[in-house]
DNA sequence: CTTTTCTCCTGTATGC
DNA sequence: TGCATACAGGAGAAAA
């Protein structure tokens, strides 16, 4: 699933190879794919048709496009299997393809293709950066992108009045973790392996645990998105940009994500999986016991 | 305001 | 073999 390290691989691959090119047609093929998109996918397609793509920014598990000259911003989200490809002008629809750019240059297409269809495409304007002020963006950040948090890679993070707002909240510290209003880009992978790291139960309550704990937390999440980047980057390929590619790897290094029954990598004891916020949490029972009154 | 639950979607795996 | 069911889960709307 593409999570923070995920989506920052395929930033760096726009960046590559689509930012400074001019837009020259845009299909979208389903409706779906736009519906973040209130005037619709005929609108959003008109819209990018003359415009160059000046930049590429993320914050947390968001992506968008600078488009020059509107100064507006394509918003991409992945969700659980959007992918971006570059792919050969002019080559045939892809499976699952939902939009496709093509560019003035002749080069490159660049194609939206999302097997489970929870990504999509927006054309919003861009606002002033409140979350980051700290570290100000020149084109601003998108309007969908203005409530969410600053994620821990971003140099406006602020640790200390995250781990403040944290220790504030009367939920799991799972679900804070999950909370991108709260710190943003971090997903079920990261959240499990972050707290398998610091040897936290997800479900313990945020406002139960130290703050010096829950700064502990979000260390651990930094640490291990950046180390899951170093991965991914080392695996992305010059001709497209694939999310698949960016999370094969580094499945190898996690500890507690989808390792049931397997060995934990610190005492051995075999790792649970348990049903939490309709989703699965995996832990080592030894390393991050239950707090009390949790089955 | 804060916190939780529900809903969207389809390919793959599993069970009877 | 075939059909039904569970599962993967990000984010926003709706509900509590």
């Amino acid at each position: 699933m593409p999570e923070l390290p995920e989506v920052e691989v395929v930033r760096r691959g726009l960046e590559r190879h689509v930012v400074a090119r001019s837009v020259v047609g845009a299909a979208l093929h389903s409706a779906r794919v736009a519906r973040r998109h209130p005037a619709g996918g005929l609108d959003l397609a008109d819209r990018l048709i003359g415009q160059r793509l000046a930049e590429v920014d993320r914050r947390g598990k968001y992506l968008w496009l600078v488009l020059e000259p509107s100064l507006e911003a394509l918003v991409v989200h992945l969700g659980m299997s959007g992918q971006l490809l570059v792919v050969a002008a002019g080559t045939d629809r892809l499976r699952h393809e939902h939009a496709r750019l093509t560019f003035a240059d002749d080069g490159p297409d660049l194609v939206f293709v999302d097997q489970r269809t929870f990504g999509g495409l927006a054309l919003t304007d861009l606002v002033p950066d409140v979350r980051g002020a700290a570290a100000p963006r020149p084109y601003g950040v998108p309007t969908p992108v203005a409530h969410i948090a600053c994620d821990p890679l971003e140099a406006a993070f602020d640790q200390p009045a995250v781990v403040a707002a944290m220790w504030r909240r009367q939920s799991a510290v799972k679900r804070a973790l999950l909370d991108q209003s709260l710190v943003s880009g971090i997903g079920n992978i990261y959240a499990d392996e972050a707290l398998w790291r610091a040897g936290v139960h997800g479900q313990r309550l945020c406002a139960n645990l130290t703050r010096p704990t829950l700064s502990r937390i979000l260390d651990h999440a930094r640490d291990v998105m950046v180390a899951a980047l170093d991965q991914g980057g080392t695996s992305f390929d010059a001709t497209y940009v694939n999310v698949n590619g960016a999370s094969g790897y580094f499945d190898r290094s996690l500890a507690a994500y989808g390792q049931t029954g397997r060995p934990c990598p610190r005492c051995g004891t075999p790792i649970r999986r348990e049903a939490f916020m309709n989703r699965s949490s995996h832990s080592c029972p030894r390393c991050q016991p239950k707090p009390r009154g949790i089955p």
